[in-house]
DNA sequence: AGCACGCCGACT
DNA sequence: GTCGGCGTGCTC
C-alpha cells in the first residue's frame, strides 16, 4: 500500500502539496507533524503535514519527502491545526500565510544552495576564466553561498556561470540546512579551586603584585562570594569591576580562574515571588466578577464593559486566580506591543514566576523558547501576555483569554496576510479550546455591544470608577468662534492656554494630544505653491525635524529637505501644518519655564525610548506630555488633570463608517487618562463643530446614546453588525489595467450576486510604492449568502488569474476590514 | 514566495 | 556574442 501526505508550505499557495511516504514513515507522523520537502528543483522547505491517506494523486507523481523533522513530539497540536484550517475558512487566506504567521520561523528551516569545490587539475585550472577562477580560488578556503559568490564577482547573476562550472566538473552543489535556533550561552567564572586554601591564596594574592588589574578582579571575585567557591557571571563581574576581558583572559590562561558555559533562557522569567498584597474589591468589582462567573455558566463569551479607571485589571487578576487554582492556562491578549510592559508588571505582582510574554519583537530565538515552554507545558506558563501573534501558541491547557482593550483596531491584522481579527479568532479559539473568552473595554466596539445586548455574549457593566472618582469634566472650545476673535495662538486657543497655564500653576501635569492623521507638517513653496511628492505614491512628504529631511510614511521614500523649490528654483519653500513637534516648540515658547516632553513614532524609536518618556512623565520630570495615540493607551497618570484634544474634527471627519464610533472611544479614552486620583479631572476639546451629536455624547460620557445613534445608522444603511464586508484591493503597475481588471472582477461577481456591491473605487492614496490600487466592497447581509459568497469568490480570482493581461494584477481579500 | 526560462535591448 | 532586465509559469 503507498502512503501520502498533504503539507502545508510556508508560501502563499492555494492548495496543499502532496508527497509519498514509505509505510514505515507513515508510523512516525500525526497531522501537525514538521517533515521536509524538496520543492522546486533546487528547494527543501518544511511543510507541515495536513492530512494522511492513501489517494495517489491523479496528474503526477508524488515526490517523497525528504525527511521527518519531528520523531519525538510534533510542534503544533491538534488545537492549533483546528484553528489555521478555521482562519484559512474565514479569512479566506492560504495554509502557507497562516503557517508563517503562526509559528516562530526557526521551526520553518529552509534550505540554501552551497557550492564546493571539486579537485581538479593544474590544465583545467589554466582554462578557467577570470571569474571562475576568483570563485575556485575562494572556494579553497571554505564553501560559498550563492550570495557571497555574487558578493565576490561582483556579478548579479551567478547561476549560469555555476551551472558552467558544474558541467565542466569544477565544483558541485549541495543543499544545506540550517537549524536556525541557537540556545544562548552565557560564561561562567570562578576562582580555581586549587586556591581554597589559604596559603595557596596568600601566593596568589603575592604573584599578582604587579598585576593591578588581575588583582582587582580577583577582589571583585571575593566580594560577589566571600567563601570563592561559587560560579559568577563573567560579563557582570567584569563590569563591575571595569576590567576588560583581556585580563580575564590571562588569567584564565594562568588558571587562577577557571570557565564553564551554560545555557540561558533568553526569555527573563519573572524571578519575582507574588510580593502585592492583595488588594480587596470594591463592591461594584466584586459584584462585576460574580457577574461573569455567573455568565460563564451559560455561555462561552462574556463583554465587560467598564468606565475608564474602573478597575478592570483587578476583576481580570481575580478571574486569572481562579483558572490557576483549576490548574488551567490564562491568554492576556493586548492589541499593542507597548502596552505589554505596564499589564506585565501588575501580573508579575501578583502571579509571580507564573507569567510570561510573547510578543512579534521579540526576536525569533526568544520567541522559540516561549513557544518550546508552552509546549512542554513549563510552570511559568500558565498566564500568557502578548499581542496578537500569541493567539498561535500551543497552548496545553486553555482554560481562559482575556482580550483586553477588545475595541482596538490593532487586533486587526492587515498586512500581511492572513488579515485576521485577534477577537474574532479568540472566540472561535475558545470556543475549540473550551476555553472561556472575557472582551474588556471602556467603549465596546458596536459588534461586541450589540452582540451582549442581545444576549449572544453575557454582559457585565461596571459603571463606577474605583475609589470613587468622578468622571472628568468634559468641555469644548469653539475653534470657529476662537479664529474669528483673533483667539488663538498657532494651535492653542486662549481657552486652552489659561486652562494650561492654571493646572501647571497647581503643580499638576497635561496631556496635549495631537492626531496624528491629517495633521502632519508638509513643505510648500510660497511663489509657485508646489508641495513636494514622493516619487512613487500619490502622497505629499511630510517633514520630519528630527532627521531634516521630508519623508514619505507609505514607501519610507525619503530626501533631505530641500533648499529650493523642485517646481520652480525659488528658495522660498515653508513647513506648513502642525505636528507633534511644532505643538511641542509652540507650548515651550508660551510657557517657557515649564518642562515639555514629546511621545509620537519619531521619539519613541528605540527600544526603550517608549518606556523612558513615561518614566520621566510619571516621576513628574516632565509636566507637559504632547503626544499622538500612544499618549492615550491605557497609561495610568496619577497628577494629570487636564487634557487637551487639539483637533478633534479630524477624527470626525474621516470617511469611513466607524469614524464617529472611533472618535468617541478615542475622546473617552484621551478623557480617561485625566484625573485618576484625587479631585476631578479636565477635558478640553477644540473643534469646529462642537454642536456634533458625537460632541455632546462625549461631554456626557454617553455610551449608550452613542451606541443608539450608531446602530440605528449601520440598520439604515446597512453596516456590520448588520451584514458582513469583504474588501478587495487591487494592484497594478499600470493605471489602465488596473481599472479594466477591476472592473472585470466586479462584473463577474454582480452577474452571479445580488446582494450589494460598491466600487471599485479608488481609494484615499490611489498610488503606494508605485502600484495603482482599487477597492471593491461587498456587502453580505443575508447569513446563508456568507459560504457562497467565498465561493463565488475563488472561483472568480481563479478564471480572474486566467486571463492573460490579468496576471500581474494582485488582487487581496480582506474579510472583516477594519 | 523563489526560481528558471525565454524574450528583448544594450553593451564589451 | 553575452549580460541584465523583465514577464510568465511552475512547484506535489
Amino acid at each position: 500500500m503507498a502512503y501520502y501526505v498533504d503539507v502545508i508550505l510556508p508560501l502563499a499557495l492555494p492548495k496543499p502539496f502532496t508527497y509519498s511516504i514509505k509505510a514505515n514513515e507513515k508510523a512516525k507522523l500525526v497531522p501537525g507533524s514538521r517533515v521536509a520537502v524538496p520543492f522546486g528543483k533546487t528547494k527543501v522547505y518544511t511543510a507541515v503535514v495536513l492530512k494522511i491517506h492513501e489517494r495517489a494523486p491523479q496528474t503526477y507523481v508524488a515526490k517523497p519527502i525528504a525527511l521527518i523533522m519531528d520523531q519525538e513530539q510534533s510542534k503544533i497540536t491538534p488545537l492549533q491545526m483546528d484553528l489555521w484550517n478555521w482562519m484559512a475558512g474565514y479569512y479566506m487566506s492560504t495554509h502557507g500565510d497562516i503557517l508563517r504567521a503562526a509559528l516562530p520561523n526557526t521551526y520553518l528551516l529552509e534550505s540554501e544552495t552551497v557550492i564546493h569545490k571539486k579537485p581538479i587539475d593544474a590544465e583545467t585550472l589554466q582554462h578557467l576564466d577570470d571569474d571562475a577562477y576568483l570563485i575556485y580560488e575562494a572556494l579553497a578556503t571554505a564553501p560559498l553561498t550563492i550570495k557571497e559568490i555574487l558578493a565576490i564577482t561582483g556579478r548579479k547573476h551567478a547561476m549560469p556561470l555555476i551551472n558552467k562550472m558544474i558541467q565542466n566538473g569544477v565544483v558541485e552543489m549541495q543543499q544545506q540546512i540550517h537549524e536556525k535556533y541557537q540556545p544562548k550561552y552565557v560564561r561562567w567564572i570562578r576562582i580555581n579551586n586549587v586556591y581554597r586554601n589559604k596559603e595557596k591564596l596568600k601566593s596568589l594574592f603575592d604573584s599578582l603584585s604587579k598585576a593591578p588589574k588581575q588583582l582587582e578582579l580577583l577582589l571583585c571575585l571575593f566580594k560577589a562570594d566571600p567563601s570563592g567557591a561559587s560560579w559568577q557571571k563573567r560579563s557582570q563581574i567584569t563590569e563591575k569591576c571595569g576590567v576588560s576581558n583581556a585580563v580575564c583572559r590571562s588569567m584564565l590562561v594562568k588558571g587562577i580562574l577557571e570557565e564553564s558555559q551554560q545555557k540561558e533562557d533568553r526569555v527573563l522569567i519573572a524571578n519575582v515571588k507574588a510580593t502585592a498584597i492583595k488588594k480587596t474589591l470594591s463592591i461594584a468589582q466584586e459584584n462585576a466578577y460574580h457577574e461573569i462567573i455567573n455568565n460563564f455558566k451559560f455561555r462561552n463569551t462574556v463583554l465587560l464593559e467598564g468606565v475608564t479607571a474602573s478597575g478592570k485589571t483587578e476583576v481580570y487578576i481575580k478571574l486569572i486566580e481562579n483558572q490557576l487554582q483549576e490548574e488551567r492556562q490564562v491568554l492576556y491578549l493586548l492589541p499593542e506591543i507597548s502596552l505589554t510592559s505596564q499589564i506585565v508588571t501588575r501580573l508579575v505582582a501578583h502571579f509571580g514566576e507564573n507569567v510570561c510574554v510573547y510578543h512579534s519583537k521579540f526576536s525569533i530565538q526568544e520567541r522559540t523558547e516561549v513557544y518550546e515552554n508552552i509546549l512542554s507545558n513549563a510552570p511559568n506558563t500558565k498566564i500568557i501576555v502578548g499581542a496578537r501573534s500569541a493567539l498561535f501558541l500551543p497552548f496545553q491547557n486553555l482554560g481562559f483569554i482575556i482580550v483586553d482593550e477588545e475595541h482596538e483596531t490593532a487586533f486587526k491584522q492587515f498586512d500581511p496576510a492572513p488579515r485576521y481579527h485577534t477577537r474574532d479568532a479568540a472566540i472561535y479559539f475558545g470556543h475549540l479550546a473550551k476555553a472561556k473568552v472575557l472582551l474588556g473595554s471602556a467603549t465596546p466596539s458596536i459588534e461586541s455591544a450589540h452582540n451582549a445586548r442581545i444576549g449572544k455574549y453575557g454582559w457585565v457593566k461596571l459603571t463606577e470608577r474605583f475609589g470613587g472618582i468622578a468622571l472628568p469634566e468634559v468641555e469644548t472650545i469653539d475653534l470657529k468662534l476662537a479664529v474669528k476673535k483673533k483667539q488663538m495662538q498657532g494651535a492653542f486657543s486662549m481657552a486652552m492656554i489659561e486652562a494650561v497655564r492654571d493646572t501647571i500653576a497647581k503643580g499638576q501635569q497635561v496631556i496635549l494630544f495631537q492626531n496624528r492623521r491629517g495633521y502632519a507638517p508638509i513643505m510648500e513653496c510660497l511663489s509657485c505653491g508646489h508641495t513636494p511628492q514622493c516619487t512613487q505614491c500619490d502622497v505629499t512628504l511630510t517633514f520630519h525635524q528630527a532627521s531634516n529631511a521630508l519623508r514619505c510614511h507609505y514607501c519610507g521614500y525619503h530626501i533631505p529637505k530641500p533648499q529650493q523649490c523642485h517646481a520652480c528654483g525659488m528658495a522660498t519653500l515653508t513647513t506648513k501644518g502642525l505636528g507633534t513637534q511644532q505643538i511641542e516648540e509652540q507650548i515651550q515658547e508660551l510657557f517657557p519655564n515649564v518642562k515639555v516632553g514629546r511621545m509620537d513614532w519619531d521619539s519613541t524609536r528605540g527600544k526603550w525610548a517608549f518606556d523612558k518618556i513615561i518614566h520621566a512623565f510619571s516621576r513628574q520630570e516632565i509636566h507637559i506630555l504632547v503626544g499622538t495615540q500612544m499618549v492615550v493607551k491605557g497609561l495610568d497618570f496619577k497628577n494629570v488633570h487636564l487634557v487637551g484634544v487639539l483637533n478633534t474634527d479630524q477624527l470626525l471627519n474621516f470617511p469611513d463608517f466607524r469614524a464617529h464610533e472611533r472618535t468617541f472611544q478615542m475622546l473617552c479614552q484621551v478623557a480617561g487618562r485625566s484625573g485618576r486620583s484625587g479631585t476631578r479631572g479636565k477635558v478640553l476639546l477644540q473643534t469646529y463643530q462642537p454642536k456634533h451629536p458625537v460632541m455632546t455624547q462625549v461631554i456626557n460620557h454617553d455610551y449608550e446614546k452613542m451606541f443608539k445613534t450608531q446602530i440605528e445608522e449601520r440598520t439604515n444603511y446597512a453596516y456590520p453588525p448588520f451584514c458582513r464586508l469583504i474588501q478587495i484591493t487591487f494592484k497594478n503597475k499600470n493605471y489602465d489595467t488596473l481599472n479594466t481588471a477591476s472592473q472585470w472582477f466586479t462584473n463577474v461577481i454582480t452577474q452571479s450576486y445580488s446582494g450589494p456591491v460598491l466600487g471599485p473605487v479608488f481609494p484615499a492614496v490611489a498610488r503606494v510604492r508605485n502600484l495603482y490600487q482599487k477597492k471593491l466592497m461587498i456587502k453580505i447581509k443575508n447569513k446563508a449568502d456568507r459560504a457562497e459568497v467565498k465561493d463565488l469568490l475563488i472561483r472568480t480570482y481563479i478564471s480572474f488569474q486566467a486571463v492573460a493581461g490579468f496576471k500581474n494584477t494582485r488582487v487581496n481579500i480582506d474579510v472583516d476590514p477594519y
